[in-house]
DNA sequence: AGCACGCCGACT
DNA sequence: GTCGGCGTGCTC
């Protein structure tokens, strides 16, 4: 007799399907998310379909354990994984990983208590039970934990009050994630070019796919003008992911939303406990959240009628995700987009490369926004480090530090701009020369002074400083070489004492929640000088900024990638736009040796179509992305002859096809990391050539990796080089 | 990705 | 004699 199978994708590293047997009595339909045995352990899958089983398995099939109670993974889903999966190539099961993240327990749901007045006073009165008694004087009950936070007592006070019958406990429900946005809580005055860029968006919810780019600088009412599409959406009664860079997600911009919104939206980050995590990812599938505001891997959450996608700042870095599954989140996005046949819109002041092509062709529809502020940029200008160049050991320049000073006299703030964590990025030794490497990267340690440690940028490898050399055994002999951000802190220190400095960097600021508190102190006035990394560049608000200094503009450039110098543009565009948004007139000072340059003169001349006319033409003289296309294979391993021997091996066995070219293998641009060594082969083809399955018929003949050489491969990668 | 299995070195 | 290192191979 036959057995009724199904089947699974799991969420692990394989590729592959594995059929189950069903339990008599239950009913499973594609998408129903369930629990097996596998392996060793229990697991969870979703079901994928059901195709006839190798007889010679029958006996061997294992049988499905149950159903969990969440909402099935809806068939567009299931082709998005399914999608994404091909395109990138990374295994199916890694790819549905990223869409039941749901925590380890998505079961029992914790009972909270909340306590309100019940009572007379108690007999006997404390200063505590005071504090309580008047927090809850208005009669509403509270969840323990939050009178106690703020009455600023300990649970026990509460828990005596109960006790003496002033307070009752009520057992409340779970609290839904979110209460509805609404629509037309806060509707915006809109002048009239927003107000017809947002009745455009508006306009394409409930239309189908299509793609948007929203372009406009951090002043001109980008996410006003888009939250009318998302207002829109929510009038359909349907759902919306708004895509952020994950540092971007912080309390500032979340509290944008309420203020239009009246609630908050459902933030889906790396920072979230698996609480949160579990119950937010519930309610979306039950579609009772209905704006998610996410980090790239929001892209995966199992919405159940999704009606429009925003990216905002589609050009950020952050959404090429390096790691597991190699995937662009702005792509995916459009992707997603595209399978659900929602909107997606896409918002940048400094649209990538690649959107800025699709919009001039007419692929995408482009929105420009004027800067509502009438058109005054702050001024701008360079300071050519050639002339102006500070003594040695110190990276301000005289007129930078007189333009700080004379902001502090003014109570204003200045923000200076250095992409580098940490004190210095190189520490050599005076005696000898060495020079302190990293032992498993091929890169240098960088000292960190407030850690007191030297630190691997690369791997997270951290020592002390060391108090002789290691290699000539010098005693104390180190001395630091460039400049980081805790370095221009002395600086600004040393120069201007009584400035209140603040250091903003992902080491300062560990996660959206630090970061929203650090930039809530910037706002209310508790610095005068912030120092910070890119950190600082990313759709952050800093009201009373008015100065805003480029340390470092060469940073990036003169490398000949062209993908740097894009990087370049965007961060240094970004920086300067900080300064002045509040209608003072702000003033941008860049130090740099080639302000000459053409990305440098771009941004001086607020001219941005000059910049993307010359890099657009340069690429596609070359083919290079978006005009052809790339793929990198990156071979890893402990021991470097056998990985480039791999390497040659794999590069060797590439198919013969005309249209594809293959360079490499070469050292990767980080030739040692994480104590392996890295070889790096290209694939370069046509536009609009199926790389994908190609590299995928490559792949299976490689031959079996030994030794612990693993090959990455990473379609369309972020670095050309 | 987990996890068990298995085969070699240093210890209660 | 056993504990435990991580290389290799399997998961319906």
């Amino acid at each position: 007799m036959t057995r009724r199978t199904v089947d699974v994708l799991l969420p692990v590293a394989l590729d592959r399907v594995w059929s189950y047997r069903v339990p008599e009595g239950l009913a499973l339909a594609p998408g129903d998310v369930v629990a097996l045995p596998f392996g060793a352990k229990e697991s969870v899958g979703v079901v994928w379909g059901a195709s006839p089983v190798d007889p010679k398995l029958d006996n061997r099939l294992k049988e499905i354990a149950g159903k969990l109670d969440v909402a099935p993974l809806g068939p567009k889903l299931r082709q998005f994984v399914d999608w994404v999966s091909t395109y990138t190539l990374g295994a199916r099961g890694m790819v549905l990983r990223s869409a039941l993240r749901f925590g380890e327990d998505l079961g029992v749901e914790r009972v909270s208590y909340a306590v309100r007045l019940a009572g007379p006073p108690p007999r006997r009165m404390t200063e505590a039970r005071t504090r309580v008694l008047d927090l809850l004087a208005d009669g509403l009950a509270r969840s323990k934990s939050d009178v106690a936070d703020e009455a600023g007592v300990s649970p026990s006070v509460v828990d005596g009050l109960v006790d003496a019958g002033t307070l009752e406990t009520l057992a409340r429900a779970p609290e839904p994630v979110m209460a509805r946005p609404d629509p037309d809580f806060a509707p915006p005055e809109l002048t009239p070019e927003q107000a017809q860029a947002a009745q455009d968006l508006a306009g394409a919810v409930g239309r189908g796919f299509s793609v948007a780019l929203l372009d406009g600088v951090t002043g001109s009412g980008k996410t006003a003008v888009y939250f009318e599409a998302v207002a829109a959406a929510l009038r359909a009664g349907r759902q919306v992911l708004v895509l952020m860079p994950e540092i971007a997600l912080t309390a500032q911009a979340l509290d944008r939303f309420t203020e239009r919104f009246a609630v908050k939206p459902a933030a889906w980050h790396s920072d979230l406990g698996t609480r949160r995590r579990a119950k937010t990812w519930k309610a979306v599938a039950a579609g009772e959240v209905a704006v998610v505001c996410g980090a790239r891997s929001s892209l995966f959450l199992p919405f159940r009628d999704l009606g429009l996608i925003v990216v905002d700042e589609e050009h950020d870095a952050a959404y090429k995700q390096e790691d597991g599954v190699h995937y662009h989140a702005r792509d995916m996005a459009v992707v997603r987009g595209r399978i659900e046949q929602v909107p997606v819109v896409l918002a940048s002041a400094t649209p990538s490369l690649e959107t800025e092509v699709n919009a001039r062709s007419g692929r995408y529809r482009r929105l420009r926004l004027p800067d509502r502020f009438g058109g005054a940029p702050p001024v701008l200008r360079a300071i050519d480090l050639r002339r102006h160049a500070p003594p040695k050991g110190r990276w301000l320049s005289d007129p930078l530090v007189s333009a700080m000073a004379a902001t502090l006299k003014e109570g204003r703030q200045s923000l200076l701009f250095l992409n580098r964590r940490g004190f210095a990025p190189l520490t050599l030794c005076k005696t000898c020369g060495h020079r302190i490497d990293c032992p498993n990267c091929d890169a240098w340690l960088v000292e960190h002074r407030f850690r007191r440690r030297l630190v691997c940028h690369q791997c997270g490898f951290a020592m002390p400083k060391p108090d002789a050399c290691p290699s000539c055994e010098a005693v104390d002999p180190f001395v630091p070489v460039g400049p980081g951000v805790e370095r221009l802190a002395e600086e600004v220190a040393a120069l201007l004492p009584e400035a209140r400095t603040l250091v903003l960097s992902s080491d300062t600021a560990t996660g959206p929640v630090r970061l929203s508190e650090e930039l809530r102190r910037v706002a209310d006035g508790d610095f005068d000088v912030i120092i910070g990394t890119q950190i600082v560049a990313k759709g952050h608000h800093f009201p009373l900024l008015s100065l805003v200094g480029v340390v470092d503009a060469d940073f990036g450039l003169g490398h000949g990638d062209p993908r740097a110098a894009e990087r370049t543009f965007q961060l240094l565009h970004q920086v300067v736009g900080r300064a002045g948004r509040e209608g003072t007139g702000g003033r941008g000072l860049i130090q740099t040796h080639m302000p000459d340059h053409p990305v440098l003169r771009a941004i001086l001349n607020g001219d941005r179509d000059a910049f993307y006319d010359t890099e657009i033409a340069a690429r596609e003289r070359v083919s290079l992305p978006p005009f052809g296309r790339l793929a990198a294979l990156v071979v890893s391993g402990p021991h470097a002859p056998l990985a480039e021997a791999y390497a040659k091996k794999i590069a060797s066995l590439a198919p013969a096809d005309p249209a594809l070219r293959v360079l490499g293998p070469a050292e990767a641009p980080l030739a040692l990391m994480r104590g392996r060594y890295r070889y790096r082969i290209l694939a370069k083809a046509p536009r609009g050539f199926d790389l994908s399955g190609l590299v995928r018929r490559w792949s299976t003949a490689f031959p079996p990796a030994k030794g612990g050489i693993q090959v990455e491969i990473d379609i369309d990668p972020q670095s050309f080089g």
